[in-house]
DNA sequence: CGCCTGCTTGAACGCTATCAAAAAACGTGG
DNA sequence: CCACGTTTTTTGATAGCGTTCAAGCAGGCG
């Protein structure tokens, strides 16, 4: 449960391991050069901590570089909505950084790598590189329109679509930033995490999760879940992913 | 159902009706000539007329000045779920000028104005103004932030908490954006709307709403629901509207 | 007046929650 | 490598929230 952060001069972000990533969007030299410099650090840490807490102040926003996460929600009484999951080149506390308050937190599922910005010097970055701030409301964009499709789901979709969606989502969120390959498809998350994902109670998901591996499209091993037929679990859930062209990443 | 263009000369938008309204970050001198500049005219339009349709190639880009509108998507089989509403401030259309593809759809409540842009031109509103940039930013993150509260009260609220969170949403978005006041607090839903926000079946909507205005918190009228007590609604709802400091308005 | 849309009500069904408990997997320290 | 506590998955039984089906009523409009 401990965090470090890296102390030693800021990794170069032209050889970032994300770069070789298919699907980024190049940046320009002069841009690179605005990132390298706006960049302040890098955070490492295990999984089960806290990145941001619920209207806690932080000084900082993140870019993930590596791993899992997720964004949640909780009642007062102690329920809890899991709102997003969070993936290499996503930004993590956009929102703070923007509206000056949080209003919900993230977690790390599984060790994760981020880069650091300072939120003092985020308006910088729209005075000085027009590109990157549209990057910026295209990332903001993009996760609206995630939200879009799970409020559907959640709201119209039987347990068991939701549970084809979600699967088949999530999936291909960790094939595009590079966390499976079509290989090794096995996706770190709990049956509890899926039940606060899907707004179901646990045994409901154990039972539902239990149908769709009868008809062989997920299997559940070492504490997670093994996709096996993607293309089954969208028709289940009426569903497909949106071929996105190119994507940004700061 | 008609729908017509203001061919006449755009309307002064120093003297915007919506200028008025308290809470509105103001604009400087060159930000209103900008923005005057990057209209493009007036809409005006009937109730159920559909602004954008979903996955239909939209040259516009708007700005609401008056009236009340949603959003919403659909599943294949005519499942309907309504994401958000739209109020004088907000933009429509935003996620498809900068993704380049509409996700949903966005019908008019009640006779709406809207603000016309070119998303064509979108582009030079970043390369001009940092400031404006920011604010478009700004209101991508509180979209996104108030579909993450939806997403909660959809996935972990009960039918009764879901409905006085909605109404209370809706009472504080109408009295910021100037549709109604504390005095004349109708808004002009019908209930089947409701059942499509919040998930439910019409039937099981009906029977919820009776018990919230058993208990005086609101009353069913004139084709639409008065609220009565909006600290009650949000009592029960576990909620309560975040004080917004300055809201920024293209 | 008659049709259409929106609201209301009752009854029966069923999906999902809750309760309870056990089995399995995992992590840790001895 | 084993013992033990903890977390995660699994299963069965029961209860209830919300859906579906089926009417009936009220108001607006041509």
């Amino acid at each position: 449960m401990d965090t470090k952060v890296d102390t030693r001069p800021s990794q170069d972000c032209k050889n970032c391991s994300l770069r070789k990533l298919s699907g980024l969007r190049p940046l320009s030299v002069p841009e690179l050069k605005f990132v390298q410099d706006f960049k302040s650090g890098e955070l490492a840490c295990d999984p089960g901590m806290t990145l941001i807490a619920e209207s806690a102040y932080s000084p900082h926003l993140y870019t993930v570089l590596d791993g899992w996460g997720f964004r949640y929600k909780t009642l007062e009484d102690g329920r809890r909505q899991i709102l997003n999951f969070v993936v290499p080149g996503d930004m993590v506390g956009l929102q703070g950084a923007v509206l000056k308050y949080m209003d919900h937190s993230v977690e790390a599922l599984t060790p994760m790598r981020l880069c650091v910005f300072e939120r003092e010097r985020f308006f910088s970055l729209f005075e000085q590189h027009a590109d990157l701030a549209f990057d910026v409301t295209w990332i903001a964009s993009r996760e609206e329109c995630i939200l879009d499709e799970h409020l559907l789901s959640v709201g119209r979709r039987s347990a068991l679509e939701r549970s084809a969606y979600l699967l088949a989502f999530l999936y291909y969120r960790g094939l595009t930033s590079g966390l499976i390959s079509k290989g090794r498809a096995h996706l770190p998350v709990t049956q509890a995490l899926i039940a606060d994902t899907l707004g179901l109670s646990i045994v409901h998901t154990n039972k539902t999760l239990k149908k769709l591996a009868a008809r062989k499209l997920v299997a559940w091993k070492e504490k997670g879940c093994e996709i096996l037929d993607a293309d089954g679990l969208c028709a289940v859930a009426q569903w497909e992913p949106r071929a996105e062209a190119e994507r940004p990443f700061i």
